[in-house]
Formats: structure tokens, C-alpha cells, sequence
DNA sequence: CCAAAGCGTTTCATTATTTGAACCGATGTT
DNA sequence: AACATCGGTTCAAATAATGAAACGCTTTGG
């Protein structure tokens, strides 16, 4: 590992919670030599990327970074990091990969890929995706601020038959949600399309849209819906990520319990067939 | 010079012009070694503070800084300080409030509000204001420390025919922007556009950033101008306060009597109406 | 169509920088 | 008054950074 790598990590000590760090904290956080420590931070502050409270003696993020993230948001737009993501989310499920964005109150759709796979295809042409009946709505919901929850009860559309129309029936489906890590909407926007959601986070550590894989209904089986589940999870950390936003530890710790009960369920299923 | 600090300058060579860099134009601009250049940008790759893009092989600005940015501002609220005054700045001029912070000789916007009154308004795109011909540049400038304007004595790019461009009318000007505590930009960065700006002082005590109404250059007036400097000199009373700073006595007293003989211009020029 | 130039990347011997135990002085704490 | 903890410094030993050269690949130009 690089001196370098090993100086920024430094920096990843950082959170809301710990804003300030000194070098005695340091020294015990990364259990690293302080005098090393030392000279990494002083290095990172004559950078601009961590600056030193004058009395207390503990450092802090620097200025530097506002005008870091200042160019990355001008020049690498939310779509950059969905499109790096989407045609491998299509490709392994087969079906249609679709990304959206919050924005107050509506999921507006920023990129979506379909998968060459089957020529019976989802299409996506809608201009915003009703929260209470998609994948991605759900996920949105479940995950999301209360009062977007209370601003949805006032609209539920009915589309479907399987669409959700009272506050508390969406409550219920809700509680799955938030039980399983995963949005499922069957059929409840549109007959024969199956979509399963999951939330996307920004630096504001709150949700900020949603990635879906809508399926042809009459391809959704348990194995699909482990493959589905598996990359949407795989999409979220990475498009997350890219935003600069992190998972939830709860549901990052949900997920992940799923995709190993998953993966030991289609393990008994193959083991069943053979 | 520390292996760390060349590693991280390299991140300095971005901005939203030159959004995508490559390895080979790392090594025209920084003028280093080639492999050396590599392994800096391998190592800051690593670190999240730059991404590469995959098919072009350029880097650009990663998204750990939305993260350090977020923790920056979480530890260093500016923008709530700043965002509690811009909607009164902007409703009571009618026109755009913008609030930016200075960052080792540039000027990075933090926030901005534009009223509703007119349709016609001045929108805020840019990624950063130039110094010598913004409102919020000169008053930046005129109030900030001399190392300031020396860099940007060096870099006077021509945006429009009332551009200052060389060293001596810049300083003709701060001269008046010293003597009347308002950095003025008509339509010297952008046609049609008029900038007053004030600088923003923290618990330093030296200019920390700067606050500026962009109107609608036909809309101005005495009577617009009069508005603007007195909501502008409250603005940035409040800001600098919540930022634990405080405006240099010479400055606000400065301001105080602007403010009186303001207002009895005003007075006066509703006299000879009546 | 081949040659040349440009690109990102890897190699490896040389060199310079990083490393860390020990130390220092100041500031609390028992 | 002894002790612990803090940020910061020193210096010989060790290790990681360095850069010329080469590599394979793509693009460009004649």
C-alpha cells in the first residue's frame, strides 16, 4: 500500500458523529506510529484537505474539499454513475434495469437499459413512476423520509387490480419492505409487469432514488427473483456509492442476510433437481 | 515537498472546465515523471478521490469527496448560515442572492435564491466566480488578504467589453470598492447582468467568502441600488455572525454611513417626487 | 499499407523518503 | 510531587518512491 493510500485513508475516519479527530486519537484509531500519523496530517492539512482547530489542536475536514466536491458535481451528473451500472444489472437478470431520482415527492426516471435477452421486453416511457404502485416507489417510501410516506397517502391512483389504494394497505406492503430490503411491485402499475425496487442514497445519507428490474411477469420464478435480488443489491452499493452516499448499516446488514439465505435456498433447489 | 502532498496537488489540476484529465496531459501540465504521475493517480483512484473513466482512460474528480464535502459541512455548517438570509436578500431585491465561499484564491458558491418576482431573472450556473469581475470577487479582493490579489493580478481574463483586464484598472476599482464597501460588477462578467457584492468574514476574522444580489441590469437603479446595499450589509451581518466571525470595525462603519446617506438620497429623491 | 507517434502501463536498479523508537516540553491528573 | 497524556521532534535504519527504458496497444499520417 502507498504512502499515499495510507495518508488519505485518514480522512475516512472522519464522519458526522467524529468531526474532529487529534493525533493521540489517530494513533490509536489506525494503531499506526504517531510520528507517521503526524506527518500524514500535517501533510493532508497543507493540502487543504484537512484543517487544524488552533486551540483544541484536533483536525477537521478541510475547505479543500467543498471545492473538490464543488467540480465533481458540475462535472459528473447523477446519470454518469447509473449508466456504469445498468446494462450489467440487464444483462445478468435479463429484463429491464431502470434507475430514478427523488425529487420532492416523484421518482422522475434518469436512465433505464433493457436486456437483449428475451424479445418479449418491459418498456419504460413513463415521465414519473408512481410511488405506491413500482418497485422503485416502494423502496423509496419504505426507506425514505416520513413525510414523503404522508404526501403519497393523499394521491394512491388506482392502476391495477393489485394497486394499493388505502393508507393502510400501502402500510402493510410497506412493512414488508422495510422487513426484506426490497420493493415488489406485482402487477400493481401494469398487468404482466414484475418489478422489485431497491432505494439508492446521496451524501445527504437519505434517499435519493431507486434502481428497479422490471420483468415480464410470466418469467418471475424464485430463481429469477434470487438472480434480481442479488445484482439490484450489487447496483444500489455501487450507484450509492458513486453518489457519494453510503447504505444504511441496517439495511446493508438486511441485504446481506438475504442474498445468503438465497443463495443457500437455490443451493437446496439445484441439489432438488438433480 | 512530502510523496502525499504531490500526490493530492494533482487533484488541484481539475475544475469544471477541465473536467477529465489523462495520464499524458498529467505529465504536460505537472511536468513529472510519467510513472511517478501513474502511480499518484492509481493511488488517489484507490482512495475514491478520483475514479477513471473506463473507455477513455481519463480521470475526474471521485465520489469520496461528496462524502468529505458532507462531513465538511456537517462539522462546518456555512451553508446553514447562509441559507437562512438568501431568500430574504433575494425577496426583498426581488433579484438572485448568492452566497459563495473563498478557497485558496477562488471563490466556490455555496447557495443561492432567486425571487420570484420577475420572470426575468439572472440564473447562477457558474461553477466559480472570477475575482476580478463578479461582485462577490471584488469585494473578496478589496477586503481580503493581498496574497489574494497578487495570484489574481496574473490571471485577468477578458468576459466582456466592462472587464477589467489589467492589474491597474483592477486596483482603480479597489480602490472604490475600499472606499465604498461594495464590490460593483456591471456587466463585467456577463451582458446584462449587475453584481453587488459584500465579503463574508469567519472566526478569523479575514474574508471568508462573499454575499452579492445579480440583477437584471436594465432594473437597476438608485433606488434598486439603495434596497440592495442595505439588505446586502444586513445579509452579511448575519452570515458573518453565524460563521463566528465578525466585519472588521472600519468596514461596517464603513457601511453605517452608506446606509444613512442612503437613505436620505432616497428621502430626498422622494421629496422632489412629492 | 506501413511507419511513426501517442497512449497507458510495467519493469528494475538506484536513490531518496519514509519510518518508528526514543525523546522533549507542556499541560493536566492523582 | 510523581505520573500520565498530549502534540510535536529527532535521527539512523529500512523501505518505498523514483524515473529511464521498454512494452503492447491504438491512432494518426504519408
Amino acid at each position: 500500500m502507498s504512502t499515499v493510500s495510507k495518508a488519505i485513508d485518514l480522512l475516512s475516519w472522519f464522519s458526522t458523529e467524529r468531526a474532529e479527530i487529534g493525533l493521540a486519537e489517530f494513533q490509536r484509531l489506525t494503531s499506526r506510529d504517531k510520528a507517521t500519523t503526524y506527518r500524514y496530517l500535517r501533510s493532508l492539512e497543507a493540502s487543504g484537505l484537512l484543517e487544524q482547530n488552533p486551540v483544541t489542536r484536533t483536525y477537521r475536514m478541510g475547505p479543500a474539499v467543498l471545492r473538490f466536491a464543488h467540480v465533481r458535481e458540475a462535472t459528473v451528473p447523477r446519470r454518469a454513475g447509473v449508466r456504469m451500472v445498468l446494462p450489467q444489472l440487464a444483462d445478468a437478470t435479463g429484463e429491464l434495469a431502470h434507475a430514478s431520482i427523488l425529487e420532492s415527492y416523484t421518482l422522475v426516471p434518469l436512465s433505464d437499459h433493457a436486456s437483449t435477452r428475451y424479445s418479449a421486453r418491459v418498456v419504460l416511457s413513463e415521465p414519473e413512476l408512481p410511488l405506491h404502485a413500482t418497485g422503485s416507489g416502494l423502496a423509496a417510501l419504505a426507506f425514505g423520509e416520513p413525510s414523503l410516506l404522508k404526501a403519497t397517502h393523499r394521491k394512491l391512483k388506482r392502476y391495477t387490480n393489485n394497486t394499493a389504494t388505502n393508507p393502510k394497505e400501502l402500510d402493510a406492503i410497506l412493512q414488508i419492505v422495510r422487513a426484506t430490503g426490497f420493493g415488489v411491485a406485482d402487477q400493481a402499475y401494469e398487468e404482466g409487469v414484475y418489478g422489485i425496487g431497491v432505494p439508492l442514497f446521496d451524501s445527504s445519507n437519505t434517499v435519493a432514488g431507486a434502481v428497479a428490474v422490471a420483468s415480464v411477469a410470466t418469467r418471475i420464478n424464485d430463481e429469477t427473483i434470487a438472480i434480481i435480488k442479488s445484482e439490484l443489491v450489487a447496483a444500489s452499493r455501487q450507484i450509492t456509492h458513486s453518489w457519494g452516499g453510503e447504505i444504511p448499516e441496517a439495511l446493508d446488514q438486511l441485504w446481506s442476510n438475504t442474498l445468503n439465505s438465497l443463495s443457500s435456498d437455490s443451493l437446496t433447489l439445484r441439489e432438488s433437481i438433480a
